[in-house]
DNA sequence: GATCGAAGGA
């Protein structure tokens, strides 16, 4: 047979001058050159045309191309289709195909009309097989498909054990894919890799670890895949040492091209505080993927420096690499984290014009984005637009309903998470009290801490405790929340008595208030907030001389205000501040900026209640000389005390809207749509008061 | 042909 290929256009297949060359060496040649359906068209209809189809080797590689490379299942069981007698060969190229296809309902179905047709299965059969229950997470075909390799023989094969141990792994049933591994006679580096896989998704790090080292110990050579198992674990433990020793060896090995083993690396040394070394593998790296890229995000939002992750993403779109949502979720976590409102709803744009999947966790990020920033109601819109919804999504919701001021409402969405069957976990119900403690609602509080241990079987933390206080002190209850906190099975710790103490200043009760000082002194006796907050209490009572001696008492100790940091976002722009700094170059501009809108807003007739907060300004220019633009303007404003951490978020439409005849309004309405103060992670709104720390102004 | 990398909430 000696046939010119006359059909075959002559760019895609150049190499190629008669069909005799094609049996011999048909995989290189099809699977390289086939780029389109049309190629493929082509030499299927050849392969019709010349009676090749009744080869099964050239059937086998037209599949592969097919079903593999091209990843057409539909023209791939045309093909398949055509076949009189497929041999197994052929059923598991299409098995693959259906599981690469994410499609592994089909490869069951075909792996059951293979049986039926009693054509026998292999041991790749198998294989392939067990990956597509693994796939599917389907526990029961998979003990089905395990006895059936018994029966045919091919239970011992490496192969088939392999995927076993991943498919038992990714079922959540790790300890039977642990007796698998160790009731093998043979292991090979596949099989060590296989077990650290299974481990890795059930996050068992320690296990990782363990294995590891016994690996070592028998003295078996691992491979760029262990390591990267490893490595992975090494992150999540912070197993520096561990982690180190790879790098050695990696050095040593002249391994340092593989960039997902640099990759690997570059996320452990991250996750173990060592972000700097990780950001130099990173520059040294001659190509970045979108992985790499996310890596090296993903550790700086994670080391909370949050700057660096915005940075680090804007010039990765300057190189033109793609991100994922993988990359999006790191950077919304540092956008709710600092507060950039104008940057994070440009992600939430750039998400819907690119398409971008909205996996459950980039949703997610995407809820607790805008909660953290106050626009509760987009964080409900995107909770009701995100397809598949999991605890993590409703439990972010309650939080960000609770901390914005809705408690009720939060509760609303618990009862209909119970209705859907979402099993609440601890930090649900974190939420779920923060909610009753925003709403006031003590007597329910104390039903869900009840009922989380009673009915979830949760065993509260101190956390839960902690909004327990929370709950009765800020509903007035000093007394109930001190004998609460008394009655602890645990030691109570600064967070608990800070926040009773917090409620002193609120109920006016002196008497607790010293109570929760003398406590907090002995867990943290340098906080410096703490003594402020007890000089708040003497003051909220007039009693300004003591409140004064608590101020003098702090400067005597040497205990120094924490310097200031906070920021101000002006229509997309981060501009921080720390206290002694007046050297930012947005400050001036800033500072006038409110200054103008301060002016409009008291000509519209309205004068802000900011005489505690000047008695506090006055005190800390005195104490601190904190002279960073953006405090002093909060101050101004009567919104907050001075505190480290501040965002105050001044938006485009404040500035249109003192503009655009909205003067008519009060001002408070055009305060609560406009002006959102957060402090450190809780957000102030400003109605009458604030409905999250209940100070008014 | 079986194994591997980055990810959200308090």
């Amino acid at each position: 047979m000696n046939v010119t290929l006359s059909l075959m256009p002559a760019k895609t297949l150049p190499k190629i001058t008669t069909i005799s060359e094609f049996p011999n060496n048909p995989k290189t040649l099809i699977l390289e050159q086939c780029k389109t359906i049309k190629d493929i068209n082509q030499i299927h209809t050849h392969v019709i045309k010349t009676g090749l189809i009744l080869n099964p080797s050239a059937v086998e590689n037209l599949l592969e191309s097919t079903a593999l490379v091209l990843r057409s299942m539909d023209y791939a069981l045309a093909i398949f289709n055509q076949v009189q007698q497929p041999q197994p060969e052929a059923y598991n190229i299409l098995i693959r195909g259906f599981n690469l296809n994410q499609n592994p309902e089909k490869a069951i179905l075909l792996f059951k009309q293979m049986k039926e047709n009693c054509i026998e299965p292999d041991k790749y059969t198998f294989s392939c097989i067990l990956k597509s229950c693994s796939i599917l997470h389907g526990l029961q075909e998979g003990k089905q498909i395990q006895a059936h390799t018994m029966k045919s023989g091919f239970g011992s094969s490496g192969f088939v054990q392999n995927t076993l141990i991943h498919m038992y792994a990714n079922c959540g049933k790790i300890d039977i894919a642990r007796r698998v591994f160790d009731e093998m006679s043979e292991r090979e580096v596949i099989t060590w890799n296989s077990m650290f896989a299974g481990y890795t998704t059930s996050s068992c790090w320690e296990e990782v670890i363990k294995l590891f080292q016994e690996m070592l110990k028998s003295d078996f050579g691992f491979d760029v895949v262990t390591m990267i198992s490893v490595l992975t674990a090494c992150g999540r433990l912070g197993n520096l040492e561990l982690g180190e020793w790879l790098s050695d060896y990696i050095v040593e090995n002249g391994l340092t091209g593989n960039l997902n083993l640099i990759t690997s690396l570059i996320d452990m040394y991250a996750k173990c505080g060592k972000i700097d070394v990780a950001r130099s593998l990173f520059d040294k790296l001659p190509r970045r993927d979108v992985v790499a890229w996310s890596a090296m995000i993903s550790g700086y939002s994670q080391a909370s420096r949050c700057r660096e992750a915005l940075d680090l993403f804007q010039e990765m779109q300057r190189e033109n690499i793609e991100p994922n949502e993988i990359t999006m979720v790191s950077v919304l976590s540092s956008c709710a984290v600092m507060g950039a409102f104008e940057i994070g709803k440009w992600c939430h744009f750039f998400v819907k014009k690119k398409r971008i999947k909205l996996t459950v966790t980039l949703g997610t990020a995407l809820m607790d984005f805008y909660a953290k920033c106050g626009s509760v109601e987009n964080s409900l819109d995107v909770f009701k637009k995100m397809p598949v919804k999991n605890v993590l999504s409703w439990t972010v919701l309650i939080q960000g309903l609770a901390s914005n001021g809705e408690g009720r409402k939060a509760l609303e969405y618990f009862s209909q998470m119970r209705i859907r069957n979402i099993e609440p976990n601890d930090v649900t119900f974190i939420g779920v009290l923060s909610a009753c403690s925003h709403a006031g609602l003590i007597d329910e509080g104390r039903e869900f801490f009840v009922s989380m241990n009673r009915d979830y079987g949760i065993d509260p933390r101190i956390e839960h405790y902690g909004c327990m206080v929370d709950i009765f002190a800020r509903g007035g209850f000093i007394i109930e929340a001190y004998q609460f906190i008394k009655n602890m099975p645990m030691e109570p710790n600064a967070v608990i008595w800070r926040t009773l103490l917090a409620s002193c200043k609120v109920h006016k009760n002196v008497e607790m208030g010293e109570e929760s000082l003398r406590q907090l002194v002995k867990l943290e006796p340098a906080h410096s907030g703490d003594y402020i907050l007890l000089s708040n209490v003497y003051a909220s009572v007039g009693r300004f001389e003591d409140a004064t001696k608590i101020r003098s008492e702090m400067r005597q100790k040497g205990i120094k205000k924490t310097p200031g940091c906070s920021s101000i976002e002006i229509e997309g722009g981060l501009h921080e501040f720390f206290a002694e700094d007046s050297a930012h170059p947005k400050s001036v501009e800033i500072y006038d900026a409110v200054e103008k809108m301060m002016k409009r807003i008291k000509s519209a007739g309205y004068v802000p209640n900011i005489a505690e907060a000047r008695l506090d300004a006055e005190e800390d220019e005195k104490e601190s000389s904190i002279s960073h633009h953006s405090e002093k303007l909060a101050i101004a404003f009567g919104l907050i005390k001075t505190s480290p951490g501040t965002t105050i978020r001044i938006t485009k439409n404040l500035r249109v809207c003192s503009d655009c005849h909205i003067a008519t309004k009060t001002i408070s309405k055009v305060f609560n749509r406009e002006i959102v103060v957060r402090d450190r992670n809780r957000f102030h709104h400003f109605k009458d008061g604030c409905c999250s720390c209940n100070d008014y102004w």
